[in-house]
Parts: structure tokens; sequence; C-alpha cells
DNA sequence: CTTGATACGATATAACATAACATAATTGGA
DNA sequence: TCCAATTATGTTATGTTATATCGTATCAAG
């Protein structure tokens, strides 16, 4: 079997366990270097947040949470994903209002984040080619930059290969967001979606803004 | 004075009743070619996402709203925004849950904000070069690219001149977010943010992810 | 074994968004 | 013009996500 990267998509068929026990070893050794501490709470989690590679909602983990622990409740979640998102080890999603484990805690970063419309999965990456055209482009207007939000919806790879379409919208992905990829033409329309909303990125060269 | 720039930030002294007329001049043209109904309403709206280059919740909508039609509510403002979204008239801040008006309306597009965390206010980049680069690195990974959220907080020239800093902070911009961008050396920190959290960009050439 | 700091429990509420169905306005065709 | 279909808005209710606040427990350092 592949290794599993860290950044893109994992194969489909990939040992998670694997995922979830680096994750928790790599969380445990990172904060022990920095004296924070993650407690059973926030290391079970963290655990939750790596159960899969789909985001989580706060909620969804209280749900579980509160199978486990009597008098689980909201802030006990939020404050345990704001301790780990401060050392790094899980991002928030906001375009989803989801969080995502962070698949390489060890240097502090913003992310970069692709989300499949149709299977729900999300990968990382951190590519600098990308943070460089947004400082260059960021620059030229006299902005500097701090934190990014860079969420890509897109199909990954194994939908792709399966021919799967996206499903549902991602919450507030309005009327008129990004058709499905197909080759070429429209395939009806919602509503009142009559400038078909924002292309997608095709393949290169045909000048879209 | 400058012409108000369709990307980055316009001077601080702009007049702005030339943003809303223009925007809505604009609105009315786009609606009218594709047979759109911009209604009392929707337009009402889009003249207070106008009303600065601040991004405006829903609620903020609404408040005013309730001040000029007897039984106004969530959806009534969601609604409107929804079409105007489809239109492309406003894009959504997905890490702010706010909305702006839409800076190039005539072609689709997903946009690229630069939101200043001092002053609040909001800029458009619509740079090919980023977009080049997100779908380069998608590719690679083997993922295919439809609508990107990129939202960059920092500082705009503005706020960098009269050497403000970032005020308060964003909604769920976890404690550990990305530091003010001072020339050197930290000042404080907040909890347990011993990692610091997103670094900035700085200028170029020092190697962050 | 005390002190100060940090983490967690518990309750309440704020902020953001949508569902569902009724009524009204608009458009296009008979 | 009038009707029927469609689109837009009114209205009520509810769902979802996130925070504020304050009290108690746990922990690490001296």
């Amino acid at each position: 079997m592949k290794p599993i990267p860290n950044e893109g998509f994992p194969a489909e068929d990939h040992d998670h366990r694997h995922c979830t026990d680096r994750a928790l070893e790599r969380a445990a050794a990172i904060c022990k270097r920095r004296g924070a501490r993650l407690t059973d709470l926030r290391r079970r989690v963290l655990e939750l947040v790596w159960s899969g590679h789909k985001p989580l909602g706060a909620y969804d983990i209280l749900d579980t949470l509160r199978r486990e622990r009597r008098g689980a409740a909201p802030p006990t979640v939020y404050r345990a994903l704001d301790f780990l998102a401060a050392q790094g080890l899980v991002h928030r999603i906001e375009s989803l209002n989801c969080f995502v484990g962070c698949s390489d805690p060890e240097l502090p970063h913003s992310g970069q984040f692709l989300i499949c419309t149709s299977c729900g999965s999300v990968a990382e990456l951190n590519d600098v080619r990308i943070d460089d055209a947004i400082r260059d482009s960021a620059a030229e207007a006299g902005f500097t930059v701090g934190r990014r939000t860079i969420e890509v919806d897109g199909l990954c790879p194994h939908c792709q290969e399966q021919g799967r379409g996206p499903r549902g919208r991602p919450p507030h992905n309005i009327a008129g967001g990004t058709p499905p990829l197909s080759p070429r033409g429209p395939r009806g329309r919602p509503p009142h979606n009559i400038a078909g909303g924002t292309p997608p990125l095709s393949p290169r060269g045909d000048g879209d803004g």
C-alpha cells in the first residue's frame, strides 16, 4: 500500500488507523515540547476530529461526547477545539463551519483546503506558490498579509474516476454556485441562476478572472 | 481625486456615493440584460450592502429593513441576498458571515478578498495568478477545481500608514491566530498560544509554508 | 499545603440560517 | 382582458452554530 501523504487525498482504501494514531502521537509530542496540556478531553476531541478525512461539526463531536461524559455542552467542545486550533492540531473550515485534523501540525500555517463536493472529504495543501501569489497580489494593493482562508471546492480524484458529481450543496453555497465540472454545455439551471455563478477553473488558458 | 478602482482599497476620502450609484446602475443593467428581476426589495438590500466597504451581516441589513417595511424577517433578507449572490452582485465572506458588494459583477467569479483586521474594510482582488497557482497545485493532487473561497486577513494601506494594529478578533479566529505584523519580536501572548498560530506572510524569501 | 493559573461543568443566550406554507405580484398566452 | 403559471414576498416557527458567565475542580510551582 502507498504511504499516506501529508498533502492531497489518501488512497480510498488506506488504513485510517494509521492517520489517527499518527496524529495523536504527533499531538502528544508537540504539546509536551511546548508545555501545553493535552488533557483527556482534548485528546478525545482530536481523536474524534480524526475519525475520518471529512470535516466534523462541533455539534457532531458534541453528540458523541455526550454519550461518553455526563454534562458535555457546547463550550466543552468549543474550548477543546480552540485549544487544538491554537496548537495548530486542527483547522477550521470556514465555508463548512467544520473542523479537520491538521495533516502537518509541526509548523504553524493557515492551511489550504481541497473540499470534494461529492464525497465530502478534505485534503490539505501547503503550497508556497499559492501563498506567494497571494502575497504578491496583495502587495500590489498595499496590503500586508496575515491569516489566509483558502478553501477550494471541487472533485477529488476518486470521485472523478467514478464519474460522480457533486452532492447537495454546501451551506450558503447559494443558488448559482459553481456548476459541476462537465465536459461542456449546461444541463438545466437552478431557479434564478442566469449568470451561472462562479465558473470552474479549467485546466489552463481559457482566461477566466 | 483618484479614480475609484475595481480592485484594491479605495482612497480613504473617496466619494462613496459614486461606488453605490455605480453598483446600482450596473446591477440594473445586468439584471435587465439577463431578464432577472431586480425588485425594490432586492435593490434596497444591494444598496445597503453597498453602504460602505465593510461587510454587513444579514441581521444588520434586517435591522435597517425593519424600520422601512412592516414584517421584514430573516428570510426577507436571505432571499434577497441569495438572488444578489446568484447574480454575482454580492459576495459572501465566509470567515465573517457577512456580505460585500461585488466590485466587478459583469463577469461571474469566486472572488478573492483582502480583509483589514484593523478597520474592517474589504477589498476584492481577481488575480488570475492566484487562481493559476491554486489550479496547478490542486491538479498535482488530482483535484478539479470549482468554487474558490479566498479570504486574506491583514492590514490595509491606510491602517499601515497610521500604525494601527488589528482590532479585536474576527469570529472564530481562535486564540493563536496570526499575530499583528510588527517589525519584529513578540509582545505578549494569548493564554495557551505557545505555537504562535499562523505566521504572517512576509515580503518574500523567508521560507514559510 | 497553599497559591495562582488553567481547565472544565453548567446554564443561559446570542448570532446566523432555513423550512414550510400562505398570499401577492408579475408575466405570458388564450 | 382574464386566466394560469411562475416568481416574489409575508409570516411563523425552528434549526444550527457559537459565546458569555460564573462556579468548581484540577494542576504545577514554590
